[in-house]
DNA sequence: CATAAATAATAGTAATACTATCATTTTGTT
DNA sequence: AACAAAATGATAGTATTACTATTATTTATG
């Protein structure tokens, strides 16, 4: 399925939107592949504007510097996902089969669901797992914080948390166990490719299925009988 | 109270050990204090070889590059941290007594507890808390890997776990509860202080309380009435 | 006190992360 | 079709970073 959504992240991540040129389109669309493929630090401008026949003056245009644009392509999938997990739960009223909903898209969102022409969502998912960490993991992410470049991870939290006290409104946690479900879904899913001495799970050819239990089996032991 | 332990780390990770003379040890100690300063990104081996009144060569003739000397003090943490639990739970019989030493140590290891004068341990939690996932966040993470650069988390890991399964062993995730207690504990530490939207217990003044109370609730119920 | 080992001093290179300027192409408007 | 404005490309340049190499000096050791 392939839609066109506009997804409108904080001002202060671009210089220019690029989601609406031509470039800027491209500009998404590689920087995923490649910052995929080489890993953040490796990845530059240079590089990126070599890939799409552009200069690096060009997409300076658009972002002040790398760290802003995995800022920005990190919200952006926090944003995409927050929107299917509202599409999906629309019409749940059972507050644990909404639970189940939200934790199926964390491990998985990027797997059958309506996607963006310009972004693979699944390699951007990997890049998620892989480097979002470092988006907040930085000096500056008190001054960044203060003008709104985390409120997409917010607002995820937000949609979790309410659903969490809705099961167990007696849970004293609902934001931590939110957090936690989202950074534990991408650790294990990390450490089972890549340090699986760390975690019970296997992942075996994207199948994320043993995360999925995991999580629901957590969450359920934290807030079904208490 | 202050004595003197050598840490054993994997030999891959310097060219020459730090804990084994003088310049070596003022490496340690400032980098420490470097990095806490300023970030990971921004610190360099000039800056610290200016701050040492020493040079970059000789910085070089230790570490390869920046990187490996933040897994060596990532490691040489996680390897005191795990002596620290040795000796703390060695008289003690019960694995829940056990797992709640194990957490204390989690959240406050730098707190009254041997330490090594060159070495602040305090600085050097909140570097862990910062920074560490960058140490296995990278494209080498395989190949480092291979080379066991990460057996410290592991050891860790394996203790924690070991503990898990005293208390509960039908429990099906010990490995994965162990790694997932140790990455709570910092991020939601982090969290408290830079992101507090992401989290439901507040740090005040270096307090962490809240935080071990936290992880020892989430242990208990997903282990004690199974 | 001689010698080896460790460290300092200095210099240099390639890559990175930008910024500035001007030329060209594309787009929207009449 | 003609034109202006906006976007992009081409080119050049700077400061910093991440190193490596060479030689001089200091320090530790038998």
């Amino acid at each position: 399925m392939s839609i066109e959504i506009k997804i409108s992240l904080n001002k202060g991540l671009y210089k220019k939107d690029p989601q609406d040129s031509k470039l800027g389109r491209k500009i998404i669309q590689y920087s995923i592949i490649l910052i995929d493929k080489h890993g953040f630090e490796c990845f530059n401008f240079k590089k990126l504007a070599e890939t799409i026949n552009s200069t690096e003056a060009s997409i300076y245009r658009y972002f002040e510097n790398k760290h802003l644009l995995l800022t920005f392509i990190v919200n952006w999938y926090l944003e995409w996902v927050n929107y299917l997990i509202k599409i999906n739960t629309m019409n749940v009223n059972d507050p644990k089969k909404k639970l189940k909903i939200i934790i199926n898209s964390f491990v998985s969102a990027s797997k059958e669901n309506p996607s963006v022409s310009y972004v693979n969502e699944s390699i951007l998912h990997n890049i998620v797992i892989a480097e979002a960490g470092k988006v907040y993991h930085t000096k500056k992410v008190d001054s960044e914080n203060s003008k709104g470049f985390f409120s997409s991870y917010k607002a995820l939290a937000t949609t979790t948390s309410n659903v969490i006290s809705e099961i167990c409104p007696e849970f004293k946690y609902p934001y931590s166990l939110a957090t936690n479900l989202f950074e534990m879904s991408n650790n294990h899913i990390y450490f089972a490719k890549h340090l699986p001495q760390l975690t019970d799970i296997s992942v075996q050819e994207d199948d994320v299925n043993e995360v999925e239990k995991m999580l629901n089996y957590f969450s359920q032991k934290l807030l079904y009988y208490s």
